[in-house]
DNA sequence: AATCGCTGTCATCTG
DNA sequence: GCCAGATGACAGCGA
């Protein structure tokens, strides 16, 4: 935990360092102040960023206290300290390559901001990417990709602002939507919305927006008919508010009610993504220019590869997740600037889009296209030029209340991107098809409350022990939630019988972990677990006894392997031995037969050396009384043979010595 | 139907 | 005393 918090702010510290070399004003305090900040490092083992945990912060929107052991407060100081220094070497940098990025989190008060008259194109949620890129550079930009659109077109010629300038929209087709744009504010102005405001931590020129507390629009103004109040007041609508405002949804909406889980793996840029799926939709057709009106069939939307800054020809998208475009901002301005500032494309490259494409924000799109795409109607130039800038909207900064099926399955999505190893899915989990709407508490607010719902998506904890897959991870089917969907799918319910025992015990007491999660992870966490979630004792049983199993499973296996690699050994051991046997053996039979060649052949010798000898008498030498002995120095001796009798004695004496010494 | 191997679990012991 | 790990024993399951 503590290096997951060091490293946590230590990120959050360089990466705000880097933005601010850059220009980029990145509002980290108000993150740190329980809002929300579309960008979050999660220096994991990956160091890919993520996209803000809001889950974990969800209790601060409507009013719910942090849980105390959130690891959120534990470097809620640091991170204030390390960024107020950082905000005290003063003005950013400035290079040509000027990246503007906007940030939105929640203020408590929503008639405290109120946005000035000009704007100007640095509007409120715009990335205005004052680059001097040429449009060779732009085509290289992701948003540039479209290259046959007009949009693209007018991106791709280079000029002081090419990023902001505007596209060049026919007045009619502005006038148009603006008529749109005033009846959904009609509309809009008819829903009793207690809307809570987002202000925008942008470009510099909003700092002193912001500090001088110039409000944004507020609700209870009548907005004027300004294109920036448009985004003001679209931006100042919580994404559970959304829902509220289904009388907004335009038409629209039907174009977008295709199976968003097909339009996650389609291999979409962000700008189609974007601009398809939520502007272009309601775009009509001009003559002579090819729009990109998602009409096809709806391509997955999310798998955006880390390398799809080539994807210039890629396949319109589908409805749009601007939770991405801040990333989108972030990466796109990054490689705009990437001449001056090459040292952020190594954090804002692949590790981004790579976490974007785990959002996985179908789930709250459901809810939130068709606000969207009816605000962004309104605002359709400005959605243009944004959309050309790399700018974008975060609605997972827009953090959902506890209920809110979006802000679920926001997060449950979100928390895939922890999980992504176990199942070896990349880039989007199909956990998020079959979400069930209801809230998805995280690790750090885990309670019994939360119990009573269906915690089963949510992996997204904060601990390093979870974002780290086991070794002993179970199959991604394991941890496969919506264990009772009304699927008639073969393949969830093979997957619900190869759920295990304690899988299943944990889906019955609603306890928020896997098996695997309960097994794996530290002693320390596993008893911060049990005593600060204050689970019921059956459920604290159930824990420890899966945990006991879990362990005593694994140490079954590895008490087995050791008796399999004890018992191979032992019998390699015993084929050793048995060989080593066998060749002494051979070498006792070769000596032994050696020994009785040498002996035969001392005893002819010694017979034909006594045929020749004779005593002093005459009488030839008998080898029954005489032997031959042969001294050191080569030298044979006959000697005559010891008496049986004293050969006896002599044998008798030493036996009576060793009686003698044994007692 | 019997057997064997594998696996999970429990009980117990040990450090 | 608690805990983790090791291990024997048992049962269930599938080949």
């Amino acid at each position: 935990m503590q290096n997951v918090k060091k490293y946590f702010t230590e990120g959050l510290i360089q990466f705000t360092i880097l933005l601010s070399l850059i220009g980029v004003r990145v509002d980290v305090d108000s993150y740190l102040n329980g809002y929300y900040s579309p960008l979050e490092i999660n220096n994991g083992p990956s160091s890919a960023y993520i996209q803000t945990p809001f889950h974990s912060l969800r209790d601060n929107w409507d009013g719910y206290s942090v849980h105390p052991k959130c690891p959120e407060l534990d470097y809620f100081f640091a991170c204030r300290r390390l960024l107020d220094e950082v905000r005290a070497l003063g003005s950013p940098i400035r290079f040509p390559t000027q990246l503007s990025a906007w940030l939105v989190h929640q203020v408590p008060d929503s008639s405290e901001f109120r946005e000035p008259p000009n704007s100007t194109s640095n509007i409120n949620v715009s990335v205005g990417l004052l680059s001097e890129s040429t449009g060779e550079e732009a085509n290289d930009t992701e948003l540039l990709a479209v290259d046959e659109s007009h949009t693209a077109a007018q991106l791709s010629e280079p000029g002081p602002y090419p990023s902001t300038g505007a596209c060049e929209i026919p007045n009619e087709e502005v006038e148009a939507l603006k008529g749109r744009m005033e009846e959904d504010e009609d509309e809009g102005r008819a829903e009793p919305v207690s809307l809570t405001q987002l202000t925008l931590s942008s470009t510099l020129e909003h700092e002193g927006l912001l500090s001088s507390g110039a409000p944004l629009s507020s609700p209870e103004d009548p907005p004027p008919p300004d294109i920036d109040q448009h985004w003001s007041q679209f931006l100042s609508l919580p994404i559970y508010e959304f829902d509220d405002l289904h009388p907004l949804v335009p038409q629209q909406l039907s174009d977008l009610d295709a199976n968003i889980s097909s339009a996650i793996s389609q291999d979409v840029s962000l700008r189609d993504a974007i601009v398809t799926g939520s502007v272009y939709d309601m775009i009509p057709p001009r003559g002579g220019v090819r729009t990109l009106v998602a009409r096809q069939p709806r391509g997955p939307l999310f798998r955006l590869e880390s390398t799809n800054s080539s994807h210039s020809d890629s396949s319109p998208g589908t409805t749009t997740g601007l939770a991405v475009l801040p990333y989108a901002a972030v990466v796109n301005g990054t490689r705009n600037g990437s001449s001056s500032h090459g040292a952020l494309e190594g954090y804002l490259d692949e590790a981004v889009f790579d976490q974007i494409n785990l959002l996985g924000l179908e789930g709250c799109l459901d809810t939130m296209d068709a606000q969207l795409l009816g605000i962004l109607q309104g605002i359709y130039p400005r959605v243009l030029e944004d959309l050309d800038s790399d700018s974008g909207l975060s609605l997972e900064s827009s953090s959902q209340g506890p209920d809110s099926p979006g802000a679920s399955e926001v997060s449950s999505s979100s928390s895939s991107s922890f999980f992504e190893d176990e199942g070896g899915a990349t880039g989007y989990s199909s956990e998020v098809d079959s979400l069930p709407s209801k809230c998805i508490d995280d690790y750090n607010t885990w309670s019994p409350v939360d119990l009573s719902e269906s915690v089963w998506h949510d992996h997204s904890y904060s601990s390093p022990a979870f974002s780290q897959p086991s070794a002993t991870t179970f199959p991604h089917k394991a941890i496969k939630e919506e264990p009772f969907s009304d699927e008639d799918d073969d393949g969830e319910d093979n997957e619900d019988r190869e759920l295990s025992r304690d899988q299943l015990r944990t889906r019955a007491l609603h306890v928020p972990f896997s098996a695997t999660e309960i097994v794996s992870m530290p002693v320390e966490e596993f008893l911060e677990l049990l005593e600060g979630r204050g689970l019921s004792p059956a459920q604290v049983a159930l824990l420890r006894d899966i945990r006991r199993r879990g362990k005593n499973k694994l140490a079954a296996q590895n008490c087995r392997k050791r008796k399999l690699d004890a018992i191979t050994g032992l019998q390699e051991e015993v084929e050793r031995l048995q060989a080593q046997r066998n060749r002494l053996l051979r070498e006792r039979q070769h000596t032994a037969k050696a020994l009785g060649a040498a002996g035969q052949r001392m005893e002819d010798l010694s017979r034909d050396i006594f045929s020749r000898l004779r005593d002093s008498s005459g009488r030839p030498l008998t080898p029954e009384r005489y032997t031959l002995q042969c001294e050191a120095n080569g030298r044979f001796v006959v000697q005559q043979v010891r008496r049986p009798s004293v050969a006896t004695t002599t044998a008798g004496g030493k036996t009576d010595k060793r009686k003698k010494k044994k007692p």
